[in-house]
DNA sequence: TGTATGACCCTGA
DNA sequence: CTCAGGGCCATAC
């Protein structure tokens, strides 16, 4: 049985609009895990590729790429993310705004 | 049953 | 900027 916590992240992941961004933290927040950003990660990680979540636009804390620079998931969530409108620069979001600390929702540009 | 390992985060030095 | 240390907890072995 699939635990309520992976059907609670997949939901908050689901719900971040286009050409924008969450931190791993910040999904866990939301979804009423606060301090569990660790399991944000696992989620995506085992998410069923049906449920096409927009995994990209998940960051990790100040709006840094996870995935090791020069990994193929690295390349594919920067290609996604510039799809979108997000710059990335050093695997990190360029924003033009000062993060909302207590959303960890960003609007790039 | 125990240990190790993560798509992590935060604080302090 | 880096590094260490503590928190977190599902999975894998």
């Amino acid at each position: 049985m699939r635990t309520e916590a992976l059907e609670l992240i997949w939901r908050t992941v689901v719900a971040i609009p286009r050409g924008q961004i969450a931190t791993y933290g910040g999904v866990a927040r939301r979804a009423g895990l606060p301090g569990r950003a660790r399991m944000v990660g696992h989620a995506l990680k085992v998410a069923p590729a049906t449920l096409e979540l927009p995994w990209h636009r998940v960051l990790g804390a100040g709006g840094r790429i996870a995935f090791a620079q020069g990994s193929r998931q690295f390349a594919e969530q920067r290609r996604r993310l510039r799809a979108e409108g997000v710059e990335i620069v050093r695997g990190r979001v360029v924003r033009s705004v000062e993060p909302d600390l207590d959303e960890l929702l960003w609007k790039p540009k």
